[in-house]
DNA sequence: TTAATTTATGCAGTTTTTTGCAGTTAATAT
DNA sequence: ATATTAACTGCAAAAAACTGCATAAATTAA
């Protein structure tokens, strides 16, 4: 049998069933382990699989990792999380909110960290779940349309039941004197509840959203630990949010 | 023996059986291994087959190369979904799995089509969170890096207490004797608490995997009540399927 | 026709590829 | 923590591919 052939063999098992065996492929082409490892480490280098402990897994819509480039305020986004990553410690156990900021942090939390990441988004979670050291637990509920986050009792429920070291949270608008502020009532009760559940939170915002106000209110700003913008600490902008306490990165 | 007839000979060959190893064809035709290896690399050279350490194959066997980006045997998959779309009515309260033939479905979904879909699914959660008459709930739970599903306790604790008219669920494997059948444990104990919440449960698989089963078993064949394959119901291959209380599409 | 030239083929020696095995290390499960 | 299983490493045998060269066959030119 030609190795290409039994490399066909191999991509058509793990197309039809999404994960073989190293073992049962070798017993199944009457070939040693030893070459069918060497081609599913091949076929992993040509992207044609995902190679794993004992077998292989489809790529599937693995691959979909639909980059959307324009994201508003992009770079600014990024240099909040790259400041929010630098709070992460191995072994910790966070919450990671929905919004693209949100899942700037989530595209670039490191692969070698072990984290235990509990998230309400959808792309979050698909994005988290990529990463091979991040154990992801998605909270289900009511799913929102616009945001793609779960909302509803249900998923209040679930965060009532659950204590995080970190929540990293967004918000629709925030200021000093109002706190932080949504325009949909759904998402403030979700917020309220993550808050409650988090040992420490921290709000990623960019800092156009300082100073503004809606409707709904989720939190005092004394309920956020800490406070972090594309800005420099010492930025006059940030000077409002000083006298209390919270910590500004 | 002339040259070109030679090389009609090997063409002839690869076209029949796929594939052809230099050592058989330089004895079938009596010229030497190195004449041989001289034909196929021109061939190769033209195109007109690959040729592979030890032999050659032929271009259209080739399926899996350029397919890279596509989702394997999406024909058939998008066959099925048609038929499962014709079974929802407005109203209905249904489930939807994981995997490619599941998504299919929920990409094809009508906009106006009143439902409410609960899923295991991160990537159907998303395509069903676009259709404005779609009430999505996602089920949360640990996400199954290889599947992108929710599995684990939690996600088995909420399908306890939810009860489905239809459920739509792939299988790894399926065989009229073995019944359903996979690779993975988790995946086995968040199936059977689908067909627990299900009244009704729907399977959907492509042929390919008919008479194929694996270590872990889901259900029988008779726990489910419609088979959809992307065959004509009375394709011979579906059969052994016929003698059950199956209704098959 | 014959000589010259090109093309094709086979052979020997060398290099590369493939494969399986044994021993060790790493990961996973109990 | 320990047992089991899988992965990695280096090695060696076998098979295949490549190289250069010599010879044979075919083509062309004189």
């Amino acid at each position: 049998m030609l190795k290409e052939e039994r490399q066909q063999t191999i991509l058509n098992e793990v197309d039809l069933h999404n994960r073989i065996l190293i073992t049962d492929i070798a017993e199944a082409l009457d070939v040693s382990i030893d070459t069918i490892r060497r081609d599913v480490k091949e076929l992993d280098a040509d992207n044609k699989l995902r190679k794993v402990h004992g077998g292989a897994i489809s790529m599937g819509y693995m691959t979909n990792s639909a980059r959307n480039t324009n994201i508003y305020k992009i770079e600014e986004k990024a240099a909040i999380a790259v400041k929010a990553v630098s709070m992460l410690r191995d072994g910790a156990v966070i919450f990671i909110d929905g919004g693209t900021t949100c899942m700037e942090l989530a595209r670039i939390i490191p692969e070698n960290l072990n984290l235990t990441c509990f998230t309400i988004s959808l792309p979050v979670a698909m994005e988290l779940s990529h990463k091979a050291n991040i154990n992801v637990i998605s909270i289900g509920g009511q799913i929102s349309k616009e945001a793609q986050i779960s909302i509803g009792a249900n998923a209040i429920h679930h965060l009532s039941e659950v204590r995080f070291d970190y929540s990293f949270i967004g918000t629709g608008y925030v200021d000093a004197i109002y706190g932080l502020t949504e325009f949909d009532w759904d998402i403030v009760q979700i917020k309220k509840a993550v808050i409650k559940a988090s040992k420490k939170t921290v709000l990623l915002s960019i800092s156009e959203k300082l100073n503004s106000q809606h409707r709904y209110k989720t939190c005092d700003i004394n309920s956020i630990n800490t406070m972090i913008t594309e800005l420099k600490p010492e930025d006059k902008l940030l000077k409002p949010f000083k006298n209390h306490d919270i910590k500004i990165i």
